[in-house]
DNA sequence: CATCGCCTCCTACGTGAGTAGGAGCGGCGA
DNA sequence: TCGCCGCTCCTACTCACGTAGGAGGCGATG
């Protein structure tokens, strides 16, 4: 019998794993978590055979649970459960110890298949995600991980700057005294070299990274 | 002649204007400052007809800079330059004393009619800007300014915090359990009573607003 | 001198985002 | 009961964004 905890700070997908594992006849849902705390807590308890493990979590991340829950027990395996299929996240939780890394919106059959996978002691990785860390790994071979605002130029970090304060490439454009492509060019750049999809988490990370604080806006 | 003073943090829009401004009879560029401290002081040293005042400058911005020029010489003009025609900027600068408004990309014999029209005592708005505040007093008869997040529904709320982290309408999507089409349509909404333009201001608005202080990335 | 990185600009293309306008549904207050 | 509001979904359309791939100039470095 696999003995599973499931993990999400959101109801609702709580309910459908327990649902969709509810039906299965070798699959036992021994708990729930709202939280990393309680996942923390509840995985001491129990001792599931696997937990699932929303990333997003208040309190204490997945990962941070992750580490957590296998340092306190070895045998334990993680699978990572996320909506997002951004990169870091899979190296982070696999360095955390994680077992596995699933999409939310995988289909039913491959969620119960990665279920029975770590619970027999192999690791995996949904396809989607598999997909993307083959892309990264062709893609740049074997560098650290960028993200780094420093791999920047000047002119890219200007660029940066005003698409973190909301700006559209034409305003960038008339704002720089360049053109309309110049600014397409060095965003490709920019996003190449922090591994972001587009404009919008460029904001994000802009913010995040503490670049705009004590630089907030002239108009309060 | 009208004395002009210009203050911008950027010398390459420093120099266009000396350029453009010394090419004319009646006027004359008696000083220029990077910073708003600076402009203060070298308003008090060379008594400008006319002050051409950035908003984003360093030190000081243009909008302190000019209630601190006008509060030690009723006399003189100021003329805010912008790149940015975002509203709030006009009611704080028409507050603060400007006697007018004018986008660093009107054309050029604009910009000149602007100088010459508040030197004469006059104020003036580049039509541009012109343009956004009557379509705001139309559109909005005499209520309150916007921008208040609590003016969203609950759902529009959480597609907002969505969108504040950088997810497309896609992701948003599958994340609520609804469509493409009716992120859509809550985002159309969110901008149109936020008053942004696009997703991008609106997580722009959303980390500068504070809304995301203590809940960083889960990944760090 | 040659190469390399940076900045500039271009075309062409696919697609995600946002608008316009309409529609149906359930709840709730008048 | 009627109407309003919030939430959902739809089509059709436009356009900004981002990618791909190429090109030339310029300054520094080897």
């Amino acid at each position: 019998m696999i003995r599973v905890l499931v993990a999400d700070d959101q109801s609702m997908v709580r309910a459908g794993f327990r649902m969709l594992l509810s039906g299965e006849p070798d699959i036992e849902v021994v708990a729930e978590a709202s939280n990393g705390l309680a996942a923390v807590e509840k995985a001491a308890r129990f001792g599931p055979t696997v937990v699932l493990m929303d990333i997003r979590m208040p309190d204490l991340d997945g990962l941070e649970a992750t580490r957590r829950i296998l340092a306190a027990d070895r045998t334990a395996r993680i699978l990572i459960l996320t909506t997002f299929d951004l990169d870091e996240y899979v190296y982070e939780a696999l360095r955390a110890g994680a077992s596995g890394f699933v999409l939310k919106d995988d289909p039913p059959e491959q969620l119960l298949a990665a279920v029975r996978t770590v619970a027999g002691g192999d690791a995996l990785l949904s396809p989607a995600v598999t997909k993307r860390v083959i892309e990264r790994f062709t893609r740049i071979p074997r560098r650290a991980p960028p993200r780094a605002l420093d791999e920047l130029t000047e002119r890219e970090l200007e660029v940066f700057r005003l698409i973190a304060r909301g700006l559209s490439n034409a305003e960038i454009a008339r704002q720089l005294y360049i053109s309309d492509t110049t600014v397409k060019t060095h965003i490709t750049h920019i996003l190449q070299k922090l591994q972001l999809r587009d404009r919008v988490q460029a904001v994000v990370l802009a913010h995040e990274s503490g670049l705009f604080d004590g630089d907030r806006r002239p108009a309060g």
